[in-house]
DNA sequence: ACAAAAGTGTTTCGACTACACCCATGG
DNA sequence: CCATGGGTGTAGTCGAAACACTTTTGT
């Protein structure tokens, strides 16, 4: 499929493009993407010719071959370096992050299952899997890249952050330890076709970097829902846990939120309030500068 | 150039990749951006088959075809909206920032004259332009869309956002007021080819945030260089300024930064001790949370 | 001497953190 | 009545912003 043709004296290719998505739901406090298969791939299609933007095609592939609905979406990276494919051609792809309510249908994967180490919220299997990778890590990093290494991961005093999935994934690629190569364990996770693996670790740096200063997480609740409800999906995306009294005070405080009047009496003790996602405010896109608090956890 | 075949029931086609730069340097005190031509027009170049990645191919035609040699380089944006270059076709361009020392060649365009308004620094010419633009931006957005104008352009108690450079020629855009439609003035600045103008405030926003937290400026800095030069650099930038004691403390509290031990006469008043970036410690790629200053003025 | 830029000390302010505690409900 | 989650008040901490002031050169 390669047609070169001459301009500017040196060989232009025509090739393939794809766009690949990569689409993030919460279900209770699990955060899961769109992936079939085994080894699991993510939805990819291709630009479609009748559809005038890229955002248009990849909602419309998507919701052919999944049929979901996708209501935010951000554009993240192209891939297209030689030999992604395995084989020698171009492929290029056209990487983009979409939320979607959740749902009980087939083909939603654990995004933890695919990332264990990123979930830090407290549970048992965090705990192993953290101590058996940091173990390997120190192991290779020593004495060369430790500096690197423990920013990452948040050792000698530095703080983990949890936007930086990528790099990490990208220093455990480095170090051999992911599943697609030979040293992987349990705790490195379950290996996806080609590098869609590494698209979802952009996926979710993008996503935790976005819901510092946007509030998207919005766009995976429903209508009304309490405050606890909205603490449980920002801890579940971003892996952490937050401190509960400040999150409670610091929603509404930008005016992100109104109560909507009603209770919810299903969560266990007292009654929590509802609320609604105060979206008039909010319909101009791009509306930057209302934060969230995301846990910052030593 | 368009092959069309079948995969999961639709058309798939095949089609022109390019990529497209944005060099950014700054001489003096004017940042300036490579693009020729009338109306000017940004490097662009094809996938190269022979080079694995796309930074690679997008180094080599730059320096093909400008003679320079790209330092840092970062992945924007793809672009590949139907009828981008006013005809049918689809034309995909991956676009990237890249940073390069000053020079004094040919195809240097002063950034500030395609975006002007991004420049706040004090000035007469920024401030006649500034009131004229506020005026149009007013009227257009009354009463609906004052929230988002006044929000963009740091009005009505809002700060204003270098970064947000992006954001802001959409609205122009949408206002109907960049010198590609009919109510452009001059305080809109000079058009470009097809959508080279939004590439540019694209990279602008990308250039200024990445500012705010990782250690970029020193791509644009000599290898000893004053502490007031470094400012200067970061508010050509940034198109604002900084308050001069505070960035001085702040500039190696980080370690970021380390005396050289020599002195430049040629400042104006008392010498300045010359420093160097202290790169031994930045070699790891992507070492995030070096904050520098950036204004965050009213 | 004085302008001009370099450089330091100190205070203020506001955002985020942490801790302590009260409230309302179901079992 | 007590466990559980909802909710509020308030003190501490840290870094950025602002202000005042000293130092060192060239002319």
């Amino acid at each position: 499929m390669e047609v070169p043709s001459h301009r500017y004296g040196v060989t232009v290719s025509t090739v393939r493009v794809d766009l690949v998505a990569v689409v993030v739901s919460v279900d209770g406090q699990t955060p899961r993407v769109l992936a079939a298969g085994a080894p699991r791939r993510l939805p990819a299609g291709p630009l479609r010719a009748e559809q005038t933007s890229l955002q248009a095609s990849l909602r419309e592939f998507v919701l052919e071959q999944t049929g979901h609905r996708l209501g935010f979406v951000e554009q993240l990276y192209t891939f297209a370096d030689l030999g992604r494919g395995g084989h020698a051609a171009r492929e290029v792809s056209i990487s983009y992050l979409g939320l979607a309510h959740a749902d009980t249908g087939p083909g939603w994967t654990r995004l933890y299952d695919l990332l264990p180490w990123e979930d830090r919220r407290p549970g048992p299997r965090a705990d192993a899997g953290r101590v058996e990778i940091v173990r390997a890590i120190r192991a290779w990093a020593r004495p060369d890249r430790s500096a690197r290494a423990s920013f990452l991961w948040g050792l000698d005093g530095h703080p983990w952050r949890p936007e930086l999935a990528l790099q990490r994934y990208e220093l455990l690629w480095e170090a051999g330890l992911v599943a697609e190569s030979s040293d992987a364990t349990e705790a490195t996770g379950e290996g996806m076709v080609q590098d869609h693996r590494r698209i979802v670790a952009t996926a979710l740096s993008r996503l935790r970097a976005t819901l510092q200063y946007r509030p998207v997480v919005f766009e995976l609740m429903p209508d009304a829902f309490t405050r606890g409800r909205l603490q449980v999906v920002v801890e579940a995306l971003a892996g952490s846990t937050v401190h509960t009294p400040n999150f409670r005070r610091l929603v509404g405080q930008h005016g992100l939120v109104e109560p909507t009047g009603g209770v919810d009496h299903g969560t266990g003790g007292r009654p929590a309030r509802l609320y609604r996602f105060h979206r008039a405010l909010f319909t101009e896109r791009d509306l930057v500068g209302t934060k969230l608090p995301v846990p910052r956890a030593r």
